[in-house]
DNA sequence: CATTATAGTTAGTCTCGCCTAACTTTGTCA
DNA sequence: TGACAAAGTTAGGCGAGACTAACTATAATG
């Protein structure tokens, strides 16, 4: 971990940087939002999982940021950073479950999840790389067979090799 | 996000998983310990950026939970469980940095804080074929180039080849 | 248009993880 | 060995983010 921070100069400006959690607010509603072109908070709540005083308090947090336009009882839309924001967001996420699916060849449902949370943990430097990365794989594959299906019948050899060692992980 | 959650057992068993912050200074105090053999609180807090108190309560809690040995003013040590569990965590830890680094070419530092937060993010389904795919890309460099120098200079190109547009990453 | 169901909000509480200030214990060294 | 520094702990507090219970506003329906 290694944090060292500022330390010193931190007090000032109440960050404009946003919370996981708000991050997944913002996300969901840009998704909620592409579909049906309104956000209700009965969906957040229900797309998140939270109960509904939570996306209140979630809402009138991402309203004071002026990311969304919130009027009590009204229907909820993203201000035009609030757009931006969110579509930067899920370009992580979509970047990243598309490298776990296409390239580690992992569960859509598993590749979603971790995706989730992935996003709020990999910085624009990383996900850049992982852009590129699973674009370069997937171009590749003129020269040869296909280099993602060769990793799974490489992963499936090793798995196999090494029955006892191995098994899965070491289970808890 | 998604969540769904199992819903209604769920009130028993306080739960043997652990919080991201935990498994923080749980890796920690396996890193300080496999360097010189002991952890003091203050080397711990001192990695973590963390101020004293809050490793004192972290060591209480895991030391309810079995992971450490703890007496007030003594020295820390993880327990059998505890070792392990630290082991998996800095195992993964290792994993993704390793791939971070010598798959997508991130520099050392970067990598370091961003396996930080992953680790806490990836699930062992992930984190395995992320360490299969790294011995792959690594070893398979026997038919051809390395790939890895393949992929640096296929982003070296796209970076170059698309200035305007993508510049860098639409800052904050 | 009155009733009722549904959506949303308010108020209050809880847990987690961190902090500072002040205290106690331990270790060091003259 | 006694004083002082360093390490560790206790007490108290704060913010984020979630929850439940109870209230209010809106919408739908006869």
């Amino acid at each position: 971990m290694v944090h060292s921070k500022g330390k010193k100069l931190v007090v000032v400006a109440k960050s404009n940087k946003l919370s996981a959690s708000l991050e997944d607010y913002l996300e969901a509603i840009f998704n909620l939002a592409g579909e049906s072109n309104v956000a209700r908070s009965k969906d957040i709540a229900k797309l998140l999982g939270v109960a509904k005083p939570s996306v209140t308090g979630a809402l009138k947090n991402l309203a004071k940021k002026g990311l969304v336009n919130y009027r009590p009882y009204g229907y909820v839309t993203l201000t035009d950073s609030g757009v931006a924001e969110a579509a930067r967001v899920a370009g992580k996420h979509s970047i990243i479950k598309s490298f776990f699916v296409n390239i580690l060849g992992v569960d859509a449902e598993v590749a979603q999840e971790a995706a989730c949370k992935a996003e709020h943990a990999l910085g624009p430097a990383i996900v850049s790389r992982l852009l590129d990365f699973t674009d370069f794989i997937t171009q590749t594959n003129g020269s040869g067979s296909d280099l993602a299906d060769k990793f799974k019948r490489f992963r499936k050899r090793r798995r196999q090799g090494s029955r006892k060692q191995i098994s899965k992980q070491p289970r808890k």
